[in-house]
RNA sequence: CGGGGUGUAGCGCAGUCCGGUUAGCGCACCUGCUUUGGGAGCAGGGGGUCGCGAGUUCGAAUCUCGCCACCCCGACCA
């Protein structure tokens, strides 16, 4: 069963009813009274943790360092780029006042109307103006370039219409700003950074996409290109999962950001940025998960592997503890993530289920039996496939059952993206296959009034011109005029 | 912001149409005993401003009006 947006909005503690509810997500995250806001509960950001620490080490492997700028954004910052105001102006959060005061009326407290500031601040919705009004300061000559810098941070867009972890008013998210002496270098910056979340996608989350170039009507507000990588959810919709823009001189112009080139001549800089969310969170979910709870790669999960003990009394448990004691040292020096649940308070059924809807990638379970014979359960969490396995070198074992489960829930996802792609030289047979939940290669004449029209009636959008897609000239399915190549159409999230 | 829906215990819900005992059920929680290789059983127990505010009424979870919040579908967007 595909895990669909609606089973990530619903709330279901209740493990009694996860069948219909599909609960992973309430382990993740619950409402707060902050409007399309989420309350990401420890286990979920341990997950996000993990996805963190692994983007940070691949940023810092290519040269880049970590900062970090203010919360607030003066207002007139926004309006610099006039392209960027138009794409963020309706979203923004605006601080008025810096003061209450206690209501007249004795009633709680009022914003008190003298604190009225000046210029108003914006709640950052992305970081390029203020970042750009720093560099300012920072850049004079070609040996300060290139500046690489990302930041790890939360970011506010007032959405009309919020979607846990796909679209939250607030969330988390890193963002690459990074300054060049030329457009060749800014360019290859950018596609260096969407090259490097796909590799992330596929390798870390077991997700794969398609790597591409956004329409102009596609494209962030303030770049010259956006690069992009597509995702593919277990219902056929897209969901954009990380992107990279090229920046040009844009915000360098906006925000008078010049620099003394080799040949002495004065010139703006040259500018891309780049980003991912905790929407990659959502995007973990919906690609793997199954009827019994999250799957999670192993390479994020948090807890890779988890020993469950069957014990009667004490002294079986004292036998048992004593077994797994190594097992779990071997693992941990392995370098894998190992928890040992003795706990007597919940019974091994309780454990078993808890831990296939946490997604925990590989289960052990020892009991009397088990000692006896000198063997140990081994459950995937992939496959719910169970197998006896000799506790004499399981460690090796598990090593690589990981990497398997790890490169099987990678496959499995290709397979369904690759089964769920087509292509379509019609516009019937493109609006049937847009119904059918595929990602649709089709010929487009170029224009973004085209493509607003296929929108219009299809709900399908162009999510890219795929970087390695096909790119034979034809004709455009809707308007029948000459087309440059096929592009991706999808439904999206 | 338009259309639809929902708001009752920590979670999921019934009760609302047609007003009338002390507001109920499942799960969760607490205590005890028995259990423990796939979400334990029995017994007992605790927990509620029925979203908020007015109104109608002898009496309101239930009817009326207003407000608020959330969810779904749009528009918008990562």
């Amino acid at each position: 069963m595909a895990i669909e947006l609606k089973d990530l909005t619903k709330r279901a503690d209740n493990y009694s009813q996860w069948y219909n509810d599909l609960v992973v997500k309430a382990d993740l995250a619950e409402q707060s009274a902050v409007r399309g806001c989420m309350v990401i509960k420890p286990y979920g950001y341990a997950i996000w943790e993990k996805m963190q620490h692994e983007l940070d080490r691949m940023f810092k492997e290519t040269g880049h360092v970590n900062a970090y700028f203010p919360l607030l954004i003066p207002k007139s910052f926004l309006s610099r780029e006039a392209e960027h105001v138009e794409g963020f102006a309706k979203e923004c959060a605006v601080v008025t006042h810096h003061r209450l005061m206690n209501s007249p009326d004795g009633q709680g407290v009022v914003v008190d109307p003298e604190a009225r500031l000046e210029e108003e601040l914006i709640i950052r919705p992305t970081s390029e103006t203020i970042i750009w009004n720093t560099y300012k300061n920072w850049i004079h000559s070609y040996r300060d370039l290139p500046i690489l810098c990302n930041q790890w941070a939360n970011v506010m867009r007032w959405e009309m219409r919020t979607r846990m972890f796909l679209r939250t008013a607030e969330f988390l998210w890193q963002e690459g700003h990074t300054a060049h002496a030329t457009k060749e270098e800014a360019l290859e910056e950018a596609t260096k950074m969407i090259n490097l979340y796909a590799d992330f996608a596929e390798r870390f989350m077991a997700v794969p996409v398609i790597k591409g170039v956004k329409t102009a009507h596609e494209r962030f507000a303030g770049a010259l290109e956006t690069f992009t990588i597509e995702a593919m959810m277990q219902d056929g919709k897209a969901l954009q999962s990380g992107t990279s823009h090229f920046l040009g001189q844009n915000f360098a112009k906006a925000f008078d950001v010049k620099f003394i080139n080799k040949q002495n001549e004065l010139e703006y800089v040259w500018a891309s940025s780049w980003g991912v969310s905790t929407r990659l969170m959502g995007a973990l979910i919906m690609t793997h998960s199954d009827d019994n709870g999250l799957v999670l790669p192993p390479r994020l999960a948090p807890t890779q592997v988890v020993i469950v003990p069957i014990f009667r009394n004490d002294e079986q448990l004292a036998i048992i503890n004593e077994k797994v004691e190594p097992i779990v040292a071997q693992l941990k020096s392995a370098g894998i993530s190992v928890k040992y649940d003795n706990a007597d308070n919940k019974r091994p059924g309780f454990k078993f289920a808890d831990y296939e809807l946490k997604g925990v990638p590989v289960r052990l379970v020892l009991g009397a039996r088990d000692i006896e014979s000198g063997t140990i359960e081994v459950m995937r969490r992939d496959t719910l496939e169970k197998s006896v396995e000799q506790l004499e070198g399981i460690v090796e074992k598990i090593k690589v059952l990981l990497e398997e489960i790890q490169d099987n829930i990678f496959k499995k996802a290709l397979k369904h993206r690759e089964e769920k792609t087509v292509i379509a030289n019609s516009y019937d047979e493109f609006k049937q296959r847009l119904d059918e939940g595929c990602f649709v290669m089709a010929h487009w004449d170029g224009t973004t009034e085209t493509e607003e029209r296929v929108k219009e009636e299809t709900k399908a959008t162009i999510r890219c011109l795929p970087l390695d897609g096909d790119t034979t000239p034809g004709t455009c399915i809707f308007t029948g005029r000459p087309s440059a190549r096929r592009v991706l159409f999808a439904r999206n999230y």
